[in-house]
Order: structure tokens, then sequence, then C-alpha cells
DNA sequence: GGATGGCGGGAGAGCGCTCTCCGGGTGCAC
DNA sequence: GTGCACCCGGAGAGCGCTCTCCCGCCATCC
């Protein structure tokens, strides 16, 4: 069967396709793209001649004259040495993973891409050099268009990627404005949802534990909870600083057990530093909930692998992360399509925690 | 400065990089890809007339005269409703990234390629339609190789890749032989490092609880443990399968000590279940490593981000997926190259819990 | 019956790049 | 001064694909 099929090596063309099925390429390549009007039993000879030669389109020919490269980047961006020291190349990608939000962002790009046979291409951008990197990739058309997570505030990225005209969105809304689409949640909300449950739980000493201050995110949770809070009769709200980490969690707890022990409710950064929290409170002797509340945030995985339950703010970063990629898709498709944001609405999800 | 340079709308070419330093196309080609001697004059000229336009070699056409995508895959390939049901598009995603394991595959991969200016695309194949695209991505070259991490041993993947001939290498063994490069543990030392540990604490009635042993490396971790168990007087270890997730963990060192009250000692087949089996020993009243010492595997992230240390085997996941994709190189790169194995020696982190 | 229209299919021109082949110039040795 | 080797740089083919243009065929209508 192989032997006229594929006298020269490499893998099957157009042409040999064309040349089994007896037409010619051009019909081949409607019928393979699905286009136009082609007789049905033309149609059906040549995808007997695909089958028959194991035919696959050559992607990079097929980018070359379409100008699409059919791919798009996942980059995840941050600052040199942005969480902890600097610690290798890898260093940085690991820290990233170790935190289930990026996975969850994963999850959802994928989400949206797989049915659609297109694939990201992941790509870390730490120092200037790869900042130049991503930049150079994206102009030389190797993806059309950039799923930016950046891991501060004041990342330099997003603009650089504006001020080329290349197709880009957000995840969250950047420090400074960037005309760039973006998702985002309705973070003060959240804040002010978990206010809510824990003065009406009855907490009257709650206490807050933030992320770190210096993203908009975070500033914009603890405003929520703030602002609720002293709408409620409780205007000085105790506040400890913490990196979205476990242990930096249990710091911060115990810290706030030292200087206020008689704090009967919590309102955590994220569902990471609750379950830290939530472990300090244990050996403390606090029983949660009924002496010490704790409301996380985020609904991730830490918040339902323990023994305990947490209540959390719910962050849907599976569907921001797809919204994010339709709204890239549409950029792309759409070049004068104008910048949006999408912002989400948190909810709260009760468990045992409070 | 734009006016005679980009006539046409688009990317700068390497035509118009040539007309601007006065030579060829051609020279403008070797100089971006520095081969061959070019007058140093010349050079110069070129590489101001790159800046000049700001050109950026378009990446489908290089790869369509070089044969080369430059880009490789890394596929995470599992089975229908391979750990738990079949709950959407993104739910195999998000329990593959649950677990910190492929985040640290992807910095070693990523700490790799990183320096190497490539950039892996992201692939999950999960359901036989998706296999089909995974190995016709490879196929048309879109990547010129592929990394596979296989969430099940039973995985039908690696056959295909390996009969299709693409350049390929897997993490872990396959359960059944495929003539494919692989990177592995020694997994039955890591057994016997934390059964020699356990036995050198003084335990004497050690249990383990194993992932699961559907895949080569639950069957050796046991095995290697068991082993060194019975060579050390303690020929019969109760054992409970877990499925590598913290609630498994707890589930089955709760059913540890309902069968086994006495227990003093647990090897566990990774930290995540390590740190659940902790939990469901203090709520126990068990101290650790006091009453009951513990021993996880992998070394991961959660051995080290709890209040007590997890001493814990560790594998060097990051490393590992550095030399496979390393092997990949050298497989892409010398495709005669005949199939390897690495295998990494396990090594006893210890700290608190044992 | 000839003009008209629509549709199925082929021919061919590139997309932007690399790389082989060649030619002309220069330097060195005889 | 001539021959030769070497090196630098240009010309041009062609990678595999899409897509426009065009032609030929058949059905339709006046």
């Amino acid at each position: 069967m192989s032997g006229d099929l594929r006298e020269h090596a490499g893998a099957p063309t157009l042409e040999d396709v064309a040349r089994v099925a007896g037409v010619s390429r051009a019909t081949v390549s409607r019928v393979v793209n699905g286009v136009r009007n082609v007789d049905p039993g033309i149609q059906e000879a040549v995808r007997r001649a695909v089958v028959a030669t194991g035919y696959a389109p050559n992607r990079a020919a097929r980018a070359l004259v379409t100008r699409r490269a059919g791919t798009i980047a996942l980059v995840v961006s941050g600052v040199d040495g942005g969480c902890a020291g600097h610690d290798g190349p890898d260093a940085f990608a690991a820290r990233v993973f170790a935190d289930p939000f990026f996975g969850r962002v994963v999850a959802g790009v994928v989400g949206f891409l797989r049915p659609r046979a297109t694939h990201p291409v992941l790509m870390f951008a730490e120092t200037p050099a790869e900042r130049e990197q991503v930049l150079g990739y994206l102009r030389q058309g190797s993806a059309d268009g950039a799923l930016i997570v950046s891991a501060h505030g004041e990342d330099p990225l997003p603009a650089l990627v504006a001020a080329a005209g290349l197709p880009a969105v957000l995840f969250a809304r950047p420090a400074r404005p960037v005309p760039l689409s973006h998702v985002d949640l309705a973070h003060a909300d959240g804040g002010r949802l978990a206010a809510e449950h824990l003065v009406a739980r009855g907490c009257r000493r709650a206490a807050t534990i933030t992320g770190p201050l210096d993203v908009p995110a975070g500033q914009d949770r603890l405003s929520g909870f703030r602002d609720a809070m002293a709408r409620r009769g409780q205007p000085y709200v105790p506040i400890v600083e913490g990196r979205f980490t476990q242990r930096s969690g249990e710091e911060a707890m115990a810290r706030l057990l030292a200087e206020h022990p008689d704090v009967d409710g919590v309102f955590v950064g994220n569902d990471v530093m609750a379950r830290g929290a939530c472990q300090v409170l244990g050996e403390h002797g606090r029983r949660i909930p009924d002496d010490v509340a704790v409301v996380g945030f985020d609904d991730s995985a830490a918040a339902t692998s323990g023994r305990l339950g947490l209540t959390t703010v719910r962050q849907p970063v599976e569907d921001m992360a797809a919204e994010m990629a339709r709204l890239l898709q549409e950029h792309i498709e759409t070049p004068e399509r104008p910048v949006t944001s999408v912002v989400f609405a948190p909810e709260l999800v009760v468990r045992e925690s409070a």
C-alpha cells in the first residue's frame, strides 16, 4: 500500500493526497478545511486518500499563509524574586504552582481551549530578558495572543504588550490602567460577604489576615471587609498581612492570637492561609467555629481537603480563566474590538468553619 | 523613520531588513542566525536595520523550511474519569494541578527549557479523541517531541506515540514496556529507606498507606518497604490503599487506627496523604513522632508547609523533569539515539515527623 | 437554440524563511 | 605576474499550504 504513496521520505503532503485521490491540491485543501461545495463523491475519495496516506496538515505551512498560529500564550508574569529569594531557574515556576490558584487558571483556560483543539504555550516572564522573549514570541506570530496572569500588580509586561498592539487579556485589574481587556472578581464584595457572615454569626471581635497588600485584589478585599465591618459597628479591625502561603497564615494567626487573644472571627485572604490559621487555632485550644469562626477566600481545593470544611468566599477562577480565553479569542478574531472588563461576583460558600 | 521602511502593512520581513541594510535577504538571514563569516561592518549594518525595522523572524516560515517547530509538547495523559467521576471539561486539568506534583514537573521542564528560549505546549489527553489530537499535533510537526506524564500506568498514549515514531520521553516507567526513553525514581529504594528509618527509630508495629497500586511506582514503593521490613523482622505490615489525596490519607489513617490501634509508625505514599494522616493522628491524641512516626514521600511543598516538618523520601521531581526535557532534546537532535532510562536515587529527608 | 448563471474543480501565485550553489574579489605563494 | 585557494555575499529554489482567479460544464430561461 505504501509503495507509490510515499516515494519521498517525510510526512505526506497535500500533493501526495491529491495524487492518490486523483484530484488537485486545491480540492484536497477544500475538503480538509470543509469549505465550498465539493462533489460528495470526490469528498469521499479525498477522505479515503487522507486516511490511506496518513496525511496531517503541516501547521507551519498553514500558519505561514493564514497568518494565524492557532496557538495562544499563557504567560505567568512576575518580577525578579517576586515572593521570596531568587533561588534558581525553576524556583519561580515552582512557587507559582505551589499555589492551587494557577492550576485552576490553567484548568479554566484548557477547559475553554480543549473543545477548540488549541493548546496554550506556557511561558514564564520573570526577568526583563524573559519579557523581551515573550514579546518577541508574540510579535513573530508564534502565538496569536496572550493570556497574562501577573503575580504582582506592578508587572510591566501588560503595558509592553499593549504598546506592541498585541491581542492580550489580563487576569485581574492591573495596578495602573492598561488598554487591555481583563477579567476580575468584585473583591470588595467578597470582603463584604465575609464581614456580613461573621457579624451574622455573632462575631464581635473579628480580625483579618490579608494577602500581600501591593496588589489591587488584596486591597479591595480588605477595604470591602473593613467598610462592611465599620458599618456594622466594628470600625477597628486588627489586620495582619500574609503572603498567601500556609506558613504565613500560621504566623499571622499566631501573632493575632498573641495581640488579640479574644478574637472570635477571622477573615483570611485565601484558603491556604486559612488552613494555616486553623492549624494554629487548634494548637491554641480554640474550637472552630465555636470559639473562633474562620472565613477563607477562593474556594480552592484547600477549602475542602481537610477534616473541617472551610467557609469561604468563592472565586470562580476556572470560569474567569475560561472567560479570559473567550475574550482573547474575540480580540484575535476582531482586532478592532473595544477593550472590556468582565467582573465576576463572589459567592459565600458556607461550610463548617464559620 | 517608518516611511519607506514599511510601505506594506504587517510585520517587517527579512526582505525589508535587507532593503534597509542594503544587502540581500540571505545575508540578513546569516546575521540573524549567526552563521558563516559575514563582514563585521555588514553585520553591524544589518543589526542596525533589524532594530530600525523592529524585525522579528517569522517562526512559521522558519519552521516550514527547517522542519523544526522549536516547541515541545508537555502532555498530561490519563484515562476517562481517571481518579474520580467525569465532571466537566476542565475537571481533569483541575484534578491534575490540585496535586503539587505536576506543578513541580512543569517547573523542572520550564527550568530546562527557559534558558533555551523554548516553551512547552500544554496538552491534556484524557479521551481517545484527545489522544488522536495529540498524535495529530505531533505528526503535523507542531511540536518536535513530547514529554508525557501519565496519570495511570495503563495509559495507551505512549505506545501510540512510539508506534508513530515520534520523539518522546516518559515520566515513570510504563506498566507495559514501550520503546521510549523515560526517567524514573528507584521507588523500591525509597520504600526501603523509609523502612530502615522507622525501624532505626524503634518502630515495632509499622504500617503503610500506599498510593494507588495500579501504577508501578506504587507497587515498587510498597514492595521495597515490605521487603525491608521483612528483613528486619516485621514480615506482616498492615496496608491501606489511598488515592494520593489528603482526604484519602485521612480516611486511610482512620481505618488504620481502628484496626491497629497500637501502630507506632506509618510510611505514607505521598506527602499530601501524610498530611491527612498527621491530622487524624492529632485528632486521636497521638503525638508525632513520639507515639506514631510518620514518613511521607515526595518532599513536596506539603512536607514543609505545615507546623510539623514531615520526614519524607525525597523524589527530585524537578531534576527528573529537567532530565526528561534534556533526553527529549537529544532524541530530537539525534533521531537514531537509542532509548534509555535514567533512574534517580531517592533520599531520606529527616524532619520532625519521624 | 443560444445566452445566462451558478457551481465544481484546476492552475498558480505567493506567504517568509533557509540553504545550496555560484560568482567575484582578495590574499598568498610560486 | 599568474595561479590558486578561500571567503564573502547574492541569486534563486522551494518548504507545504491557502486562496484568488479562471475555466468548463450543466441546468435554466427566454
